[in-house]
DNA sequence: ATAAATGATTCTTG
DNA sequence: CAAGAATCATTTAT
């Protein structure tokens, strides 16, 4: 009983998931009410019903001591038992348990790939008990192994057998895939808990326990660092902000959407949205104290709120809309860097609701420093490009997007520390007054180099219209300003979708009127963080220039005077150096484009495959649409960062910086950050973790090579799984696909059953997949 | 220890 | 099925 109820909240929060309505969480429990608690939300991840840690455990622990002592015996019999258990749903699970059980008679020393997949299979079963006797059985040697699934089952056991030092030891001492963090997580806090509980005699309470988790952080080795906040990420709480800044009820393809964004379930996210809109009403009793308004929150919500306060629940909102959100899916946001000078086209931020839409996006300019801005944020750089230019992209019509970009701005913030905060600021400060309408006037914040919006001038601002709903960049007349020269970008409409490792580009439009020409040049200077790519000084960075001229109508180049090299005179000629966008991109109908990094590109860090979904390049054409630098895995998770020492590996396969020489031109892919950093940048990570191999890692454990195999093979599926997922994004559908992804917070956990889920929930589409991880267990067991 | 903030649940309604 | 209202239980801040 005592036990009960902190156990009994792990597995609530476990099943929580109301999304996939896991039955399991039903368990035993007897207050779903307290289980209900909206805790369980917080903690990510409980793991559905592969097993159970929860109440049960006394149960099952009894059970396996008992069976502990005259067991040694039969545990060979269990495990064949075991084996024709799982005979009818795994079938290479199966067989490699069977091995696994004949060899369990033979004391023989199986690979570790056996070990691991019958390890995998009984936590899948929930067999602690077996799943100890069977780590007994293992020879020394083989326990010693830097396997993971060893180690989590020793972790498991360890846990259960309330040996909490020894478990304390296995999670701290190996850096584990992201996809057992959930499940290790809640091992490390419930450890926690108990060993507290007992040392105290009494239950403890939810703020004990919130102290204890205070108090025993979770180790980065089972943790990625990422801040949850009243256990939503706060990312994803960002992303859910800005949509709710935009529309106060989201349509279920939005509530989809973003619940794929954010990586929350769509009950999550609906909850979400109730719970604010509630909150928002009612300032009564919980908020009232504060403020004799009814808005809780900020000026800004409360603004917007007349306009989307329409109530038309359900069906209404989606019309209401209709012009600025588009359809469902989109997410646009992407950027691109040029040199120094980061560009943002889209944007999530901002839309302005739908007062601002129509009329022109009135982007806040800032100016003297190079910004480029988009709807929601600024970006920024730090450097001076140029003193005076400006350029700003704003689309007017923005999708529903903002996806990202809570993400992936203040990911991209990160990078530059020192604007963050400034950054921060004033990203919420403009994507507020937007949405209030009353932007221009009061807009900007200060930001330095701002320029007073008396100066800015827009004159020839007016959006062109996208083409045929393909998302379009257009490039209107520049407005000048005194001597500043102003362009503006805006992106209309965006319909392209972009899924997370491509990059939709429309056609630039320029005006025919040289833009550039007369006005100077925008110049972008490459900023890569290091420099690495591009030698940015502040001399390059006022020769690189970007001209937006006359070329043709409709063409664009972007120059950007390659580190070594010296600009020169960019212009027609230039054209190999230059990036002539019209040409390279004709977007027009296509909006998508892919172009895949080819290892080799990067291949020289040892870039793993799935970088390449992650990066798009198109090596022919001196252009490079990377990941933002920004975006390293490094900055997006410190703890990566820290846990792996080997920054470098993971830099240079992040390719961010630069993929080759030639380019001159780097777009980063802000969709990419946006929707995949949940995804991708940690599984790169773990990839990452496993072919370049880290001092740590070899230092803690000296894999065999067989063993990296194995998990090689491992990751190879999930790769291309993470890959299609990643490249077909576009089905929302993706139920199937989502199934595999253990990243994913709907599918929470599947991953435990790693084997389970390889082997036995392939799906049409990962068929393929099976067979990867078939052949190799055939092999295994051709080798037995 | 208390209070505010927040996610989740339950019940009702359309 | 979704939304609103009331209410919890937990998380976070004081």
């Amino acid at each position: 009983m005592s036990s009960s109820s902190p156990t009994g909240q792990i597995a609530s929060a476990a099943d929580i998931k109301q999304e996939n309505g896991m039955e399991s969480a039903s368990e035993g429990q007897e207050a779903p009410r307290e289980v209900a608690g909206g805790a369980a939300a917080g903690l990510s991840p409980p793991a559905p019903a592969p097993f159970p840690l929860e109440p049960g455990d006394a149960s099952a622990a009894a059970a396996r001591v008992s069976g502990e002592e005259g067991a040694v015996a039969a545990a060979a019999a269990d495990q064949v038992q075991l084996h024709s258990e799982l005979l009818g749903r795994h079938h290479h699970a199966a067989a490699a348990v069977a091995a696994a059980a004949a060899a369990a008679q033979t004391p023989l020393a199986f690979s570790p790939d056996h070990v691991a997949c019958v390890c995998e299979a009984l936590q899948q079963g929930g067999n602690l008990d077996r799943l100890a006797r069977f780590l007994w059985s293992l020879p020394q040697s083989d326990l010693l192994r830097g396997n993971e699934s060893l180690l989590k089952a020793r972790a498991l056991v360890a846990f259960h057998q309330g040996i909490y030092p020894e478990l304390y030891s296995i999670l701290e001492s190996h850096s584990f895939e992201s996809a057992n963090h959930p499940l290790l997580q809640q091992l490390w806090y419930k450890a926690r808990y108990t060993e507290a509980e007992r040392a105290r005699g009494r239950p403890l309470g939810a703020v004990d326990k919130y102290r204890l988790r205070r108090k025993f952080p979770l180790p980065r080795t089972i943790w990625d660092g990422e801040e949850t906040v009243y256990c939503f990420k706060e990312k994803s709480r960002n992303a859910l902000k800005e949509l709710y800044k935009q529309n106060r009820y989201p349509s279920p393809a939005e509530k989809r959407h973003l619940a794929k964004i954010t990586g929350l379930s769509l009950t999550q996210v609906s909850n979400w949205f109730k719970n604010r809109r509630q909150r928002d009403r009612n300032p009564s009793e919980t908020q009232s104290k504060s403020e004799s308004d009814g808005n809780p929150s900020t000026e800004d919500e409360s603004s917007k709120g007349h306009e989307d306060l329409s109530p038309h629940p359900l069906s209404g909102s989606s019309d209401s809309v209709a012009n600025l959100s588009l359809p469902s899916h989109m997410e646009p946001v992407y950027m691109q860097q040029i040199g120094n000078a980061k560009i943002s086209l889209s944007s999530s931020g901002v839309l302005l609701n739908g007062s601002l839409v129509p009329a022109s996006t009135s982007p806040v300019f800032l100016n003297g420093n190079s910004f480029i801005q988009g709807p929601n944020g600024v970006i920024l750089n730090g450097l001076n490009v140029g003193n005076t230019q400006t350029v700003s992209l704003n689309p007017p019509k923005m999708a529903s997007n903002i996806v990202s970009n809570g993400i992936s701005m203040s990911d991209i913030l990160g990078s530059t520390s020192q604007d963050v905060k400034e950054f921060k600021v004033l990203q919420s400060s403009s994507a507020n007054s937007a949405a209030t309408t009353s932007y221009s006037s009061s807009a900007p914040v200060s930001f330095p180099g701002l320029i007073p919006s008396t100066e800015v001038k827009r004159e020839g601002v007016q959006t062109v219209a996208s083409q045929d709903g393909g998302s379009v960049v257009t490039f209107t007349t520049p407005v000048q300003i005194n001597q500043y020269g102003i362009v503006q970008i805006p992106n209309s409409g965006t319909n392209s979708q972009f899924l997370n490792g491509s990059i939709g580009f429309s056609p630039l439009q320029l005006p025919s009127v040289s833009v550039a020409a007369s006005q100077g040049n925008i110049s972008v200077n490459s900023s890569t963080s290091d420099g690495s790519t591009f030698t940015s000084e502040s001399t390059t960075v006022q020769q690189g220039k970007v001209f937006l001229s006359s070329l043709a109508p409709s063409a664009v180049v972007y120059t950007v005077p390659n580190s070594g090299q010296t600009i020169g005179s960019v212009k027609q000629e230039g054209l190999e150096r230059s990036l002539v966008f019209s040409q390279l991109m004709p977007v027009n109908q296509n909006p998508q484009i892919n172009a895949n990094l080819s290892s080799e590109n990067i291949s020289g860090s040892g870039l793993h495959p799935l970088a390449s979904s992650l990066v798009n390049v198109s090596p022919t054409h001196n252009f490079s649409l990377t990941p933002p630098t920004l975006l390293n895995p490094t900055e997006l998770n410190p703890d990566i960062a820290e846990s792996q020492p080997m920054s470098a590996p993971v830099a240079s396969k992040s390719t961010v910086t630069s993929v080759s020489n030639t380019n001159y031109a780097t777009l980063q892919n802000c969709s990419l950050i946006a929707g995949q950093d949940l995804l991708s940048v940690p599984m790169t990570q773990a990839a990452l973790g496993e072919i370049v191999p880290t001092a740590e890692d070899q230092v803690g454990h000296p894999s065999p090579a067989v063993h990296q195999d194995f998990v090689r093979e491992h990751r190879l599926v999930l790769q291309s799984v993470a890959n299609i997922k990643e490249n077909f994004l576009t089905n929302s559908e993706g139920k199937a696909t989502s199934n595999l992804m253990m990243l994913d917070s709907k599918s929470k956990y599947v991953l435990e059953g790693m084997v389970e889920t390889v082997c036995e929930d392939l799906e049409t589409e990962k068929k393929e997949l099976a067979k990867l991880q078939t052949v190799q267990l055939d092999e295994d067991m051709q080798d037995l």
